[in-house]
RNA sequence: GGAGGGGUGGCAGAGCGGUCGAAUGCGCCGGUCUUGAAAACCGGUGGACCGAGAGGUCUCGUGGGUUCGAAUCCCACCCCCUCCGCCA
């Protein structure tokens, strides 16, 4: 959400930016109209408020003093009735304001490449060197089911399209991964660990800007106002709801491994083989919680950190900067890290770190203050570190070998009982 | 799922339907005293919104209702605690 004041006093600056990110400046203009019109009804509704508290206090005096108190009482009545209308028309201003506000977007950092879409994107670095094979590499869609470690027949089966069965040293390599990367972020980088819970409520939802606009991307339960979280930011991010923390304690850095469910509508046709996009997959989450001043630190901090995994895996990734009409609805600036997918011959999205700046903190009422001072909201930031499938998927990938096997990464082995390659089940 | 108890300011804890935005204690801030600190004493201490300001409105879990007037009465919901049932 952006701040009213801001709305007020810049709407060109507003209206720039919407139109920088591909969106209609439109519901700015109809904003503006609606806080006029809800100040002035507003200040009439106080005012008159003011005019009935007043006389029901001497309601109170005459009454204690035995007078009567009939003709005030007569005149309250007639306010109450102009306020009672005043105020049905303040509701549904406050809802259509509302409704707006909740619908805008994060505005862009200044640093964010400005463009309509992906094409704009700024590739910041390379890291590594993509593999070369003696051979003509193979897609993780392919490498899986014959080595008997996914099966995305039976998963279709027992789900539906979308939904993979892991056996064996494929269930044991995602674990595997997911394990590796706490460890490396707790204790490498100071994270704290956290299971949250895998159910959000409403709140929760649109704390971090899933809610109101993007329902249809969610699966909600029947029969109960949850969701399945369609990734660990929102829980994690809402755990401080409503809280003021002292900025002694920022930044906090979090860090979960969850299931994340995504109903993927509207995603039809898209990578519809294999890991790439799934309605349940695990992913480890890194959220920050920081101080204004402190947040694009810890935006590259995050970002170096999410790297360090595919570093330590021996994967080649290159960092890219988000334009402006690529940002996601919360992000005032995003990294995406993309790891190298021989079988595909392209770097894909593994993972996205972004600094929401105060977007977010606003609908989820985070604040923080240092000392006796005034409280502000604070910036929080939220990225993976990594996306545990597509890390499976790009270790098959690049490390598979001539004869169909593949090579497990060092860093992984500990968590594999030494295991050092994955051959065909038997 | 059933029965009961409870949600008041940073914390603890009062609060006959009428100057209650809320006693008191602790905490916190400022001051006096002290070489300094502690103790003691004095004063001040929630937030949101509207307003240029004066000031005003709202806020005692949330939303409704009764009333001229609700922290106090009624209804619904949420959350916490205890017991029973069920369950991993």
């Amino acid at each position: 959400m952006l701040a009213r004041d801001l709305l007020r006093s810049a709407p060109d600056r507003v209206r720039s930016a919407l139109a920088d990110r591909g969106q209609s400046p439109d519901a700015l203009g109809a904003w503006l109209e609606l806080d006029g019109a809800r100040r002035t009804a507003l200040q009439e509704v106080e005012s008159l408020k003011q005019r009935r508290n007043e006389a029901s206090k001497q309601i109170g005096r005459l009454k204690g003093s035995g007078a009567d108190a009939d003709a005030a009482i007569a005149e309250v009545a007639a306010v109450k009735e102009r306020i009672a209308a005043l105020e049905a028309r303040l509701d549904g201003l406050d809802g259509e304001l509302a409704a707006i506000e909740l619908a805008l977007p994060n505005l862009p950092h200044d640093s964010v490449p400005r463009g309509a879409d992906e094409s704009a994107n700024r590739v910041e670095r390379r890291v590594g060197e993509p593999p070369r094979f003696g051979f003509e590499p193979r897609a993780h869609w392919d490498l899986g089911p014959e080595l008997g470690i996914l099966d995305f027949e039976r998963g279709a089966r027992v789900a539906g399209a979308r939904f993979t069965a892991y056996f064996g040293a494929g269930a044991a390599l995602e674990r595997a991964l997911a394990q590796f990367m706490l460890d490396l972020h707790v204790t490498e980088h100071g994270y704290l660990e956290v299971l949250p819970p895998y159910i959000v409520n409403r709140d929760s939802l649109i704390g971090t800007g899933q809610l109101p606009k993007f329902a249809a991307d969610l699966f909600k339960l029947e029969g109960h106002d949850y969701f399945l979280i369609p990734t660990a930011e929102v829980p994690v991010t809402n755990l401080h709801r409503g809280e003021t923390l002292d900025e002694e304690t920022l930044p906090r850095r979090y860090v979960a491994w969850t299931p994340c469910f995504r109903s993927e509508a509207g995603s039809y046709g898209k990578d519809v083989r294999g890991l790439i996009r799934q309605h349940q997959f695990h992913k480890v989450e890194l959220v920050h919680l920081a101080t204004p001043e402190t947040s694009y630190d810890e935006l590259e901090a995050m970002t170096v950190h999410a790297g360090r995994v595919l570093e330590r895996l021996g994967l080649a990734y290159r960092v890219v900067s988000l334009s402006t009409g690529d940002l996601g609805f919360s992000a005032a600036k995003t990294y995406d890290l993309e790891v190298w997918l021989p079988g595909q011959d392209a770097y894909r999205e593994i993972s996205s770190c972004s600094n929401c700046e105060d977007f977010q903190a606003r609908r989820a009422d985070l604040r923080c203050r240092r000392g006796g001072g005034k409280a502000r909201y604070l910036h929080t930031l939220n990225g993976s570190g990594v996306a545990v499938g597509r890390a499976l998927v790009a270790v098959l990938e690049n490390y598979q070998q001539a004869d169909g096997s593949v090579l497990v990464p060092e860093a992984l082995r500990p968590y594999l009982r030494g295991l050092e390659r994955i051959v065909p089940r038997a």
